[in-house]
RNA sequence: GUCCUGUUCGUCUAGUGGUUAGGACUCAAGAUUUUCAUUCUUGCAACAGGGGUUCGACUCCCCUACGGGAUACCA
């Protein structure tokens, strides 16, 4: 059987990384079995709808490099892929009449302030169920069963605005196979009669998702344990429409954690923690406010697909670096684990410097040649910066550190490091000068003839390495860590090297040394 | 409150009745390295509690505790 998945955002705010993981998920299953997958977009809210979150969403995915088979912008069989446009093709209408037709369903007239009223009612009456719609309350309330068919038709002329609500069954036990909890149970006489059909026509999630995902022939239905308790509802209405043999898998991924384990992973408490909860950077329209990604804090989307992946998920061995193609191939939902994840971002930075240091030097290059533009340098040649990447790749955590932690690649430095500096004494000065007399002179410029140089002035001077090398980091970089000396004076050149030995002979006190 | 769901090192996890409970991240110590980083070695560290079932429970069942989710004309 033809997989077919399906990953469904509301463009009510920014995709956040649980998102990405929901989405990244059913990737994997897609890949694994081929198939399709879909990018639907459930905007059956236009009053949340906020301008912005569907090209952020697909801007996200992108970069993830999570790609899907259709949707917006990638039409294939199953369009339209936005709610809304299905809505006003016509294709729900059918559907919420099919089911009123059927007692299934039923017109509501309340309006908020009974709802309220009732409500309150059954709080007050110490109601363990709140719920203001269900077996107990609805012959109290406005609607289709409480009223007579005359005057149903008169308030429908008259204009008064309704909702079709679902006619939950008194008792009726609801059983449903989802891979990860197993069989789970709810009884309908704890379910509440809930909205179908807003009164200004449009299907709410609950049925636009129940009709698209038959309508688009999803096997599996692959989201966060949030919509675990509306599940139920779910499969009532597959069994109110007759498409109950045609279920979808449930698969109900267990929520990513605040790190401290204070509820579901907020942008709230990714504030207060100091880390990201979106993939890429995101300016709300409303407030201006502007929040940073794990895009821009200098994650590689590589270690991020592998990360997320390994969050709620193992494949069944002790490997954890591994590629798009290999997760796939190993990716199974009996694997996927069951109980809630905390968000450890030092695990994250772990995998980034892997993957950085793994990295061939030009497929970094694009992503720091902006970020040493940003810094203020003059951007230096590629094959210049091809070679800093190298030479940085293995001490670097986040993209950013190719240009804080090695500005010495980019401009002569500015101060000295003082534990250094107080080191640099008369005969570490009298070596840096001949160290730069023997560099000038030099007609090759490679490692070789340096490090060549490097030995006959220890012999010349009878000193041991240190005398020579950490006076010459220090002219050459200002910094105690880096690189080796003489790999960095090869990549800045002759000149420059010289030139910044001599500044620092002349700028650096003579030390207590 | 009610319903659902979960609970193995600090964190991510392996484990499906008999294991010295394994790996990874973090942290600590040491070795290598001209600095830093890398690498390597070692170490610290867990089956929430109580009852059963069983010759034997981390593994199965029940209860308790503590998390998490849902309880909207939001998704």
């Amino acid at each position: 059987m033809e997989v077919v998945v399906r990953f469904a955002p509301s463009p009510t705010g920014p995709l956040h990384i649980g998102g990405v993981r929901t989405a990244l998920y059913n990737y994997l299953l897609y890949k694994k079995h081929g198939g399709r997958f879909i990018l639907r977009i459930e905007d059956t809210d236009q009053n949340r709808f906020v301008p912005g979150a569907e090209e952020f969403v697909l801007e996200s995915l992108a970069w993830m490099g999570i790609d899907f088979s259709e949707g917006p912008g990638k039409e294939g069989e199953s369009g339209p892929y936005r709610q809304s446009e299905r809505h006003k093709a016509g294709l729900y209408t059918p559907f919420a009449e099919q089911l009123v037709r059927g007692g299934h369903a039923y017109l509501a007239f309340d309006t908020p302030e009974e709802l309220d009223a009732m409500r309150e009612k059954m709080t007050a009456e110490g109601h363990k169920s709140g719920a203001p719609y269900s077996f107990a309350t609805r012959h109290q309330m406005k609607n289709s069963l409480s009223l007579t068919p005359e005057e149903v038709q008169a308030r429908i002329d008259a204009g008064e605005p309704y909702v079709i609500r679902m006619l939950m069954p008194r008792k009726e036990e609801i059983r449903f196979y989802d891979e990860v909890h197993q069989w789970v149970m709810f009884h309908s006489s704890q379910l509440d009669d809930k909205v179908l059909v807003k009164s200004d026509g449009m299907p709410t999630y609950h049925l636009a998702n129940v009709v698209d995902d038959h309508l688009m022939g999803v096997t599996h239905v692959i989201r966060g344990e949030e919509w675990l308790s509306s599940t139920p509802l779910h499969v009532m209405l597959y069994r109110a429409f007759g498409w109950e043999r045609s279920i979808p898998a449930f698969v109900h991924l267990p929520l990513i954690l605040n790190p401290n384990g204070e509820g579901k992973m907020s942008k709230r408490m990714g504030d207060k923690l100091g880390f990201s909860v979106f993939p890429i950077s995101w300016t709300d329209p409303e407030t201006g406010n502007h929040s940073f990604g794990f895009r821009e804090a200098g994650y590689l989307p590589e270690a991020m697909m592998n990360f997320l992946a390994l969050l709620g998920w193992n494949p069944g061995h002790d490997e954890e670096i591994m590629d798009a193609a290999r997760m796939a191939e190993a990716f199974s939902l009996e694997k996927v684990n069951n109980s809630g994840t905390k968000f450890d971002i030092d695990k994250l930075k772990w995998f980034n410097q892997t993957y950085i240091r793994a990295a061939k030097p030009a497929h970094l290059l694009p992503v720091v040649k902006p970020l040493v533009a940003a810094a203020g340098f003059a951007v230096p040649e590629d094959a210049f910066l091809e070679e800093a990447i190298h030479l940085m790749q293995e001490r670097v955590t986040l993209l950013p550190d190719f240009v804080q932690d090695c500005r010495f690649f980019f401009e002569a430095p500015t101060a000295y490091d003082a534990k250094m500096s107080s080191k640099f004494g008369p005969k570490e000065r009298e070596v840096m000068e001949g160290l730069a007399t023997k560099w000038e002179n030099l007609t090759t410029w490679d490692l070789d003839s340096l490090h060549a140089t490097f030995e006959a002035i220890k012999l010349e001077m009878e000193v041991g390495n240190g005398k020579v090398l950490a006076p010459l980091r220090l002219a050459l970089t200002g910094v105690p860590a880096g690189p080796g000396a003489f790999e960095i004076a090869a990549l800045i050149g002759k000149n420059e090297s010289v030139a910044r030995i001599r500044a620092a002979l002349k700028n650096i006190p003579l030390g207590t040394a």
